[in-house]
DNA sequence: GCAAACCCTCAAGCCCGGGTAGAGCCTGGC
DNA sequence: GCCAGGCTCTACCCGGGCTTGAGGGTTTGC
């Protein structure tokens, strides 16, 4: 295969050239097989006017993750449906190399910005659903209306929003966790502020390290409160 | 000769003792599963003369073992017989990914039930801190007062805030995590409300773990908002 | 503007892994 | 010598993971 398919393939793919392509690495793809995967709410594509899926290349890579998790690990589509509602694509990677846990980093890594067509394309989310994640400043694109650009935190967001999305969890429903969001940053910046704000070096790496600490402090903390919430509500 | 039954610690055990033993720790064993898979030839006990089977320490371990890769880490027999086969050197491999994969389960694993007492040495909490946490519903003990009992999702979240009281953090500071929780829980329950609500034990086992699935998504979502705020913080 | 290639949904069916059920008979420990 | 607990074997079940086919719409290239 020459490689100018790759430039091209920027656009968006129907089922059959998608199946082609991963039927290079995976014998037992078919076209009959995305769609069920798609019906077993593993994946979303967009769709055309006309009801022909597209699959962006984000999708592609999600189907990929898919098949090798159920080929070389023998993950049943359900866990491997929760592995990638967990957000673990990248973690993959890291626990792969480093066996990292949770390294969560608040440091900014310099990353290319996306216009909105770029975002559609790479997330494969409508944009109709980009808007309404706006209107509710769940994304904060930068840049003057029209020529907005996004940044890598809102491609995820974005791609954990189309997620919700699946199961029907609206956009505006999301409003709840931006409010808990800002809340969450208030404590710790009130907890944290004077050190961060500090002129010493040392001091505010020292804060920064801490900021992350207690992130995922609290994040574990949530984690367990709604755990017990859900038992109660299944519970009875 | 008969020196084999003094040794009583080594002694072997029928099927129905095997059973019952392993039953402790995986709830799916039965003495049909286990000739089931001995018939897999992923065991082999000893027989008695009359043909009864006869289970060694040993026999029990590589049992527990194939439950453990079949419930952990979902392997498949075929795989399973294997990996067994192919010695013990990579068990450490799997024992160290183990821990990793456990999917997150709202399913209640009935626990013991601590005094507080027990709560304080086994978290070395401070008796203060936890009453905080009670004011501000954090956690919710069972039973009167003076007798009340704290399940082990309270165990956690109490360490959970004692790490973040090591930081300054306060139990009433705890109250945001308290709402925010209560209002993922309820948007939860408006999404997946009908079918958690259903008589129907299929539907219900599936808005079951759909709700991990969604609960996973959200707590990766707020986690990426989080991380934005918080570089917001550091970053200016 | 039209054919050929491609894609859509939905219902039904298939196959396989992983067991369970039960009939009929045997063992071994008190 | 009694009987709880085992034994084998065959048949059956169930759920996960697709495939097939009927009936019909969409795209694309010429």
């Amino acid at each position: 295969m020459s490689t100018q398919t790759q430039a091209s393939d920027r656009k968006a793919l129907t089922i059959g050239a998608v199946a082609k392509i991963l039927g290079q690495e995976f014998d037992d793809v078919s076209i009959s097989k995305i769609r069920y995967l798609e019906d077993q709410k593993l994946l979303s594509p967009r769709r055309t006017p006309g009801g022909y899926r597209l699959y962006s290349q984000n999708d592609v890579e999600r189907l990929r993750t898919i098949l090798r998790l159920q080929r070389d690990e023998f993950l049943p589509l359900r866990v491997i449906r929760q592995e990638l509602a967990a957000g673990s694509e990248r973690d993959e990677l890291k626990a792969r190399s480093a066996g990292a846990r949770r390294a969560v980093s608040v440091e900014t890594a310099a990353s290319p910005k996306l216009t909105i067509d770029e975002l559609v394309d790479d997330t494969g989310a409508p944009a109709s659903l980009i808007g309404e994640l706006e209107d509710y400043g769940i994304v904060q694109p930068e840049g003057p209306m029209g020529q907005k650009l996004y940044g890598d935190t809102d491609r995820e967001i974005v791609q954990a929003a189309a997620e919700l999305a699946r199961y029907g969890v609206q956009g505006r429903n999301l409003k709840v966790f931006r409010t808990s969001a800002d809340r969450e940053a208030a404590l710790l910046e009130q907890v944290l502020g004077p050190s961060l704000a500090s002129s010493n070096q040392v001091t505010r790496r020292d804060a920064i390290e801490n900021l992350e600490t207690l992130a995922a402090a609290c994040g574990n903390l949530k984690h367990l409160m709604l755990i017990r919430d859900l038992r109660r509500l299944t519970g009875e």
